[in-house]
DNA sequence: CGTCCACATTACGTAAACGTCATCGGCATG
DNA sequence: CATGCCGATGACGTTTACGTAATGTGGACG
């Protein structure tokens, strides 16, 4: 079943995607599935880097911010000056998101007022056309 | 200074975007400056709606979704039934927003422990630096 | 009055992120 | 062996969100 491989098509099922994204995500070397003749097929490997592509999407990432990103979870066997420079990156991305979240919520608190309110329109409103009828 | 109307240029310089981001706003109805004669003048409201627009950007929110979250802070005086509408989606909105903060929450963790991990890395590199000294 | 501005409109250009279509290569199956 | 089907490759199309001229206009100022 969830074999080591994936075939295109299995990938796009479980993760619903086209073929085209994930022949683009290759091509913007997101992503690097290995070769069976012509044939790609996806690793676990493959399948992480998507989970975060597809995350990273939703959250307002362009695809070369995502990729910078997904860098940062493959480093690897690096030079210490590289891996030091990618530490600050990382640092700095995660300061972002932190300050991401902090706006969401003030924005979900806004939008929750903003819910009260209408409640309570709805309740006079309610209450009008009773009093009407 | 801080009149309740501002140029088109006074606009640019307090929210950091182009004129013509302004002009394509209103084109997409998002914001609706006065006019005073051919120059658009904008209005407290409109500073209170780009406010939220280049909120919602951040988010990653298509203009056309946000236009929608928009009306959901100007409804005025509608029927009932639209109100309650309104209500409804707004609720949806808002589960959409929270869960999106708390899968922002996820990300963040997940990249914390990344940058521990990356902090070891460092460290254990310094050390064989050191040793190899 | 000429000449700058600031702003307007119109129109074409562009980058990102795919969609779509045409064509082609294997292979398995009746 | 013909017929699908899956997948690959190219090439062109599309949408979103503006950028970038080109051109026009109504005041302000020396």
């Amino acid at each position: 079943m969830t074999e080591d491989l994936m075939t295109i098509r299995e990938m796009c099922e479980a993760y619903d995607v086209t073929p085209r994204t994930l022949r683009f995500y290759e091509a913007k070397e997101l992503l690097f599935p290995i070769r069976e003749g012509q044939k790609r097929l996806f690793t676990k490997r493959d399948r992480a880097r998507l989970k975060l592509i597809l995350r990273g999407k939703r959250f307002g990432f362009s695809l070369e911010e995502i990729r910078q990103l997904l860098d940062l979870y493959h480093v690897g066997d690096q030079q210490l000056t590289q891996m030091c420079r990618t530490y600050e990156i990382a640092t700095e991305r995660l300061a972002d998101m932190e300050s991401r979240r902090d706006e969401l919520t003030q924005a979900i608190d806004d939008l929750k007022e903003q819910l009260r309110w209408g409640e309570k329109v709805i309740a006079s409103m309610k209450q009008e056309k009773k009093a009407a009828e």
